[in-house]
RNA sequence: AGGUGAUUAGCUCAAUAGGUAGAGCAUCUCUUUUACAAGGAGAAGGCAAAUGGUUCAAAUCCAUUAUCACCUACCA
C-alpha cells in the first residue's frame, strides 16, 4: 500500500499541524530548567519562500523538535524583513505594470503594507506548510511598533556616543533608484571594452614632447579631471611634473603629479584623475589636495552647470575653470555623453588608438543599472571598535562557527571592514530620527518631534525638519535577536532566551547580516554589565544547486519550489512557471528544452516529510549542494516503507489480540536483544550526529537502520516466531516490537513529523496507560542505553545466523525453481565457542530450512572426528566461524 | 593577485578518531501465494586528480603541481 493513497497529502498534514498548535505544542515551556532557543533569519516580503529557505528551515525544525523531545524550554521565533530597496522596486514595478500614473509616496507606501499584508500571510502559510514548529503568537516584522522603537534607541544612542556621523564621501550610486547602495548589493561582470588612448596636449609648447597619451575606459569622465598622474621615477615623465597639460574637451589646464600609486609598465604609465567618479582618484585627490569636479546628476545625466569642490568637500569658486558641459550634452545619459565625447574626440583626431579591453563593469544587484560613483553626504557608523570587539568574542569561540571554515572568512572581514554607510535615499524603511533646525545649523536626535522640543527646551518658533533618508534594511535585522524577543522591555522570553542558541543561515549573509548582528548587539545589550552576544552558535548551510550544480536563478530557469515538490507539478505547468515573467526572453527555449529533459514527467507529489527528509539529507557541510530530483524518488520509498512496516506490525496486533504487548519481563531472547541494542545504538548516532549538525549522516543512519535491519531482518524473524508460536514466547516479542516501533517512530519524528505523528496514533492504542500519550511531538524522545560487553557478545549470534541465510539465498538462486534443480544439504558449524553453540541451537527456529538434512555445531574441542569433513566444502561464515556443506 | 574549499564506482554523494573505501540511482541475474514490485534476494563496478614526504599503517596529516568552484581586491 501507498502512503499517498492512504495519507491523503495536504489535507491530513494540515489537520497535524492544526493539533499540534491546538495543544500548544509550539509554546515554550517555562517550568524546564534547560532552555534552546532558535530564530530564523527573516524571509524578505519580496516574494514567497524557495527550496533553500525550505532547507534551512528543516534543518532548524529538526533540531528544535529534537531538544524540545529531550526535555527542553524550546522556542523558535520567526518574523519577515521589510527588505527596504528590494520591496520598494518590485511594488513600484508592480504599481507601473497596473499603470496608474502620478502616484504620490504616500500612496507607494500604502501599496507597500498592502503588499506586506498579502506576502506575509503568504509566506508564514507556507513556513507552515512545511510542518515548523514555530510560536506564531511570537512572530515579527522588521518594520513594526517594537523595531521601529529599537530602531531609534539604538540609533540615538550610537549618535550621542559619536558612532554616527555624517559625511561626504564618494559613494556606489544607483542612478535608476537614485540611492547610495553597499560593496556588498554590487554584482561584477566582465565584458570587453574599448579602451581609448586620448592625446592631452601640454601646456608649455617648447617641450619635447608635445602630448601625454593616457588610455581610458571611461572617456565620459574626462570632464571632471583635475589632474595627471605618473610615477615619479618613471623617467618618460619625470621632467613633466608639475607642468600642465589641456583638457582635450574644455580646455581646462590639468597639472601633472606624480605619486607611486601609477604603475609604469601598465598602459602609458600615466592616468588622468576624476576624484568625483572614481574611488581610488578620490583617495589620491584627498592625498595630493587636488581639486573635485562632479559632473553627474543624480539620475547619471549630465549636470547643467558642474560643482567645485575643494579636497575636503567643501563647495569653492573658481572662475579660472570651465564648469559648463561642451556642445549642448547636458541632461543625457552619462552613457550617450561616452559616445558623444568619442565622436568629438574623433573628429579633433585626439584619439590616437583604441584597443579591446576586459573590464569588469559594476552594476547593481538591486536595478541592474550601472553604478556610478558620486560625492554625497550620507550617514555612517564608525566600525573599527566595534568590529574589534566582534573579532575577539569569535577569537575567544564564544560564538562558535560550524563549519570551522566560515570563522576565517568571518575574521578576515572583520579586520577590512570600513564604516558602514547605513543611509539609503528611499522612502520603504525606518526613517532617520535626526532633526534639521536649519536656522541656526543645529541637529538634533531623539523618538520625535515633541520629545525633541521638551527634551531640549526649544522655542516654538523653530522649525525642526526630519532627515528624509532611510536607514539601511541591515540596521533593523542587526538588532533581530533581541528586539524579537521584546527588547528593551525586560520580558520573560528575553530574559530566558537570549543570547539566542543556534541560528542557521548561508554563508552569503555572513557579512550582510551575522557579523552586523554581533556588533550591534555587544555593543547594545548587557547584562549584568557584560556585553552580551547574540548568539553562541552559527550553523552556516550550503547553498542549495540544480542537478548540475549550477545556481538556482530566475534568469536561468532552474528554480525549484518546495511546494510543487509537495504537491506534485506537471510538465507543462512547470515550463509556465519558470518561463513566467522573465526579463530576458532569449532563454526561453533552453529552459523549455532543460527542464524537459530532466523533469520529463513533471514532479510527482511527494509530500512534505519526503521533502523534509530529503533536504536534511543533503545538508552536509559543502558550501555547494546539488539537488537532485532522483534523491526525492529514494526518500518517498522510504518514507513509504516506514508506512508499510507500520501497517504490517498493526496488522499482526489485531491479529493476535490474545498477546499481552505490555510484558514487562526483564530477560531478553536472543532477538530482542539484538534489536535493543541495535536501537541503542542508532539512538547514540543520533545524538551525536545532531550535536555536530550532521543531518545528512543522521538521516543515512536512520535509512540505514529502518530499512535494512528494522524490516528486512528484524521483521522477518518476528514473521518466523509468529510461524513457531509453540517454541516462543510471543508475549515478550510483542512488547519489544511496540517498544521498538515506538522508539523508531519517536527518533524519526523530527525529520519525518507528519507520517510518524499520524503513526504513532494508531500505534500508540496498543499501549497501555493510553492517557498519558496524548501525541508524539510530546513525547521524551528514547534515552541512550549503554549494554554491557557479554550482551554485545551475545548478539554476535544473529551475525552468524545471517550469514548462514545468506548462504542459503545463494544456494536458492543456484538451484533455483528455473533450474528446477531440488537439493538437500548437510551443514557443519564449526569452530564456535560453547556458549554461542548453546545460543544459536536454541534459535535454531530463525535460519530453519527445509534443504537441511542434518546439522552439527561443533566446538574447537570436539573436534575428535576429523573424518567427517571429508568430502564437504568449506566457506567462512564469520571470523574464525566456517560453514562445512555437502549436497546430498 | 590573494583567500577558502573541492577532486573517491557510470551518475549524485558519504565515511564523525590515520587502521582491509560505503550508500542511493543506473546496470545485470533471480523473484508476484502479500506489510511494501515506488518491493524483495543476489551480482558486478574503486590502486581515491598527479608526484613526493611523515607513519608499522594515508582517501584522511604535510609539501608541490594540475583542474574546478566560490569569496575578496585591483585593473590606466
Amino acid at each position: 500500500m501507498n502512503i499517498s493513497k492512504k495519507l491523503k497529502i495536504n489535507k491530513i498534514e494540515k489537520k497535524i499541524y492544526l493539533m499540534w498548535e491546538k495543544n500548544k505544542c509550539f509554546k515554550a515551556n517555562y517550568k524546564k530548567k534547560k532552555r534552546f532557543s532558535i530564530i530564523m533569519p527573516p524571509p524578505n516580503i519580496t516574494g514567497s519562500l524557495h527550496i533553500g529557505h525550505a532547507f534551512q528551515q528543516t534543518i532548524m525544525d529538526v533540531i528544535i523538535r529534537f531538544k524540545k523531545m529531550s526535555g527542553y524550554n524550546t522556542l523558535w521565533i520567526t518574523g519577515t524583513d521589510h527588505a527596504g530597496i528590494s520591496t520598494q522596486i518590485i511594488v513600484e514595478k508592480n504599481i507601473k505594470t497596473k499603470k496608474i500614473e502620478n502616484i504620490s509616496k504616500k500612496n507607494i507606501i500604502k501599496n507597500i503594507w498592502k503588499w506586506n499584508k498579502k506576502y506575509t500571510y503568504k509566506i508564514n502559510k507556507q513556513i507552515k506548510l512545511l510542518g515548523n514548529s514555530i510560536d506564531w503568537d511570537k512572530k515579527n516584522f522588521s518594520l513594526d511598533e517594537k523595531f521601529s522603537y529599537a530602531v531609534k534607541k539604538i540609533f540615538i544612542s550610537l549618535y550621542k556616543k559619536k558612532l554616527i556621523y555624517k559625511k561626504k564621501k564618494i559613494v556606489n550610486w544607483d542612478k535608476k533608484l537614485k540611492t547610495v547602495i553597499s560593496d556588498l548589493e554590487i554584482n561584477k561582470k566582465k565584458i570587453q571594452k574599448k579602451n581609448y588612448y586620448i592625446k592631452y596636449y601640454l601646456l608649455n609648447k617648447n617641450k619635447k614632447i608635445k602630448y601625454l597619451l593616457i588610455p581610458t575606459t571611461n572617456p565620459e569622465t574626462i570632464l571632471g579631471n583635475t589632474a595627471i598622474a605618473v610615477n615619479p621615477y618613471d623617467k618618460r615623465y619625470k621632467n613633466l611634473i608639475n607642468e600642465y597639460v589641456i583638457n582635450p574637451i574644455n580646455q581646462n589646464h590639468i597639472k601633472i603629479i606624480s605619486d607611486s600609486y601609477v604603475n609604469p609598465l601598465k598602459g602609458t604609465g600615466c592616468i588622468k584623475i576624476t576624484p568625483a567618479h572614481n574611488v581610488n582618484d578620490y583617495k589620491l585627490a584627498k592625498k595630493h589636495k587636488l581639486n573635485i569636479i562632479n559632473i553627474l546628476n543624480k539620475d547619471g545625466s549630465l549636470k547643467k552647470k558642474f560643482i567645485l569642490y575643494n579636497y575636503l568637500g567643501k563647495k569653492i569658486k573658481n572662475n579660472n575653470i570651465n564648469l559648463k558641459p561642451p556642445y549642448n550634452l547636458l541632461n543625457i545619459d552619462i552613457e550617450k555623453v561616452k559616445k558623444k565625447i568619442v565622436f568629438i574626440l574623433l573628429k579633433k583626431k585626439l584619439i590616437k588608438k583604441i584597443k579591446n579591453k576586459n573590464k569588469k563593469i559594476l552594476y547593481s544587484n538591486k536595478s541592474n543599472s550601472l553604478i556610478i560613483f558620486l560625492l554625497t553626504n550620507q550617514w555612517y557608523l564608525k566600525i573599527k571598535n566595534l568590529a574589534k570587539k566582534s573579532i575577539n568574542v569569535v577569537k575567544k569561540n564564544k560564538i562558535d562557527f560550524i563549519p570551522k571554515k566560515y570563522k576565517k572568512i568571518y575574521l578576515k572581514w572583520m579586520y577590512n571592514i570600513k564604516d558602514w554607510c547605513i543611509s539609503r535615499q528611499i522612502y520603504w524603511g525606518h526613517k532617520i530620527p535626526i532633526w534639521y533646525d536649519k536656522k541656526n545649523k543645529k541637529i538634533y536626535t531623539g523618538f520625535n518631534k515633541k520629545e525633541i522640543y521638551k527634551k531640549y527646551k526649544l522655542n516654538k518658533n523653530i522649525i525642526l525638519k526630519r532627515d528624509k533618508n532611510v536607514l539601511d534594511t541591515w540596521f533593523s535585522s542587526s538588532i533581530w535577536t533581541f528586539t524579537s524577543l521584546g527588547w528593551p522591555k525586560k520580558t520573560i522570553e528575553f530574559n530566558t532566551f537570549h543570547p539566542i542558541n543556534l541560528v542557521v543561515s548561508g554563508f552569503d549573509i555572513i557579512f550582510f547580516w551575522i557579523s552586523r548582528m554581533i556588533m550591534i548587539t555587544l555593543y547594545s545589550i548587557k547584562k549584568k554589565n557584560i556585553s552580551q552576544i547574540p548568539f553562541y552558535k552559527i550553523f552556516i548551510t550550503g547553498l542549495i544547486r540544480d542537478e548540475n550544480g549550477k545556481k538556482m536563478s530566475k534568469s536561468i530557469g532552474n528554480v525549484i519550489n518546495p511546494i510543487d515538490i509537495i504537491n506534485g507539478i506537471s510538465l507543462k505547468n512547470l515550463i509556465k512557471k519558470r518561463t513566467k515573467n522573465l526579463i530576458k526572453t532569449n532563454n526561453i527555449k533552453e529552459i523549455y528544452k532543460n527542464t524537459k529533459r530532466y523533469f520529463p514527467n513533471g514532479i510527482k507529489a511527494y509530500g512534505i516529510d519526503t521533502l523534509r527528509f530529503t533536504l536534511a539529507s543533503i545538508a552536509t557541510h559543502n558550501i555547494k549542494i546539488n539537488f537532485n530530483i532522483n534523491s526525492l524518488s529514494n526518500n518517498y520509498n522510504f518514507c513509504n516503507k516506514l508506512w508499510n512496516a507500520c501497517r504490517y506490525i498493526i496488522l499482526i496486533f489485531k491479529k493476535n489480540k490474545n498477546i499481552n504487548k505490555n510484558c514487562k519481563n526483564k530477560k531478553y531472547s536472543l532477538i530482542n536483544l539484538w534489536i535493543t541494542i541495535k536501537i541503542n545504538i542508532l539512538i547514540k548516532k543520533f545524538k551525536k550526529n545532531i550535536n555536530k549538525f550532521r543531518l545528512d549522516l543522521l538521516c543515512k543512519s536512520l535509512f540505514k537502520f529502518i530499512k535494512h535491519e528494522f524490516c528486512d531482518w528484524y521483521l522477518e524473524f518476528i514473521k518466523i516466531c509468529i510461524k513457531n508460536k509453540n517454541i516462543i514466547n510471543l508475549n515478550l516479542i510483542f512488547s519489544i516490537l511496540l517498544k521498538t516501533t515506538i522508539s523508531i517512530l519517536k527518533i524519526v519524528h523530527p525529520i519525518t513529523p507528519f507520517i510518524t505523528e499520524y503513526l504513532w496514533g494508531k500505534i500508540k492504542k496498543f499501549k497501555k496507560n493510553k492517557k498519558k500519550h496524548t501525541l508524539l511531538i510530546k513525547q521524551k524522545f528514547p534515552i541512550y542505553k549503554k549494554f554491557q560487553k557479554k550482551y554485545h557478545k551475545k548478539i554476535y549470534v544473529i551475525n552468524i545466523i545471517k550469514k548462514i541465510i545468506y548462504f542459503f539465498r545463494k544456494l536458492n538462486l543456484k538451484y533455483s525453481k528455473k533450474y528446477n534443480k531440488k537439493y538437500t544439504i548437510t551443514l557443519i558449524i564449526f569452530n564456535i565457542s560453547l556458549k554461542k553453540k548453546y545460543i544459536l541451537l536454541k534459535n535454531y527456529f530463525l535460519f530453519k530450512n527445509k534443504n537441511i538434512n542434518k546439522i552439527f555445531v561443533l566446538c574447537k574441542k570436539n573436534n575428535k572426528n576429523k573424518h567427517i569433513f571429508l568430502n564437504f566444502k568449506k566457506t567462512l561464515l564469520i571470523k574464525n566461524i566456517y560453514l562445512y556443506y555437502k549436497l546430498i
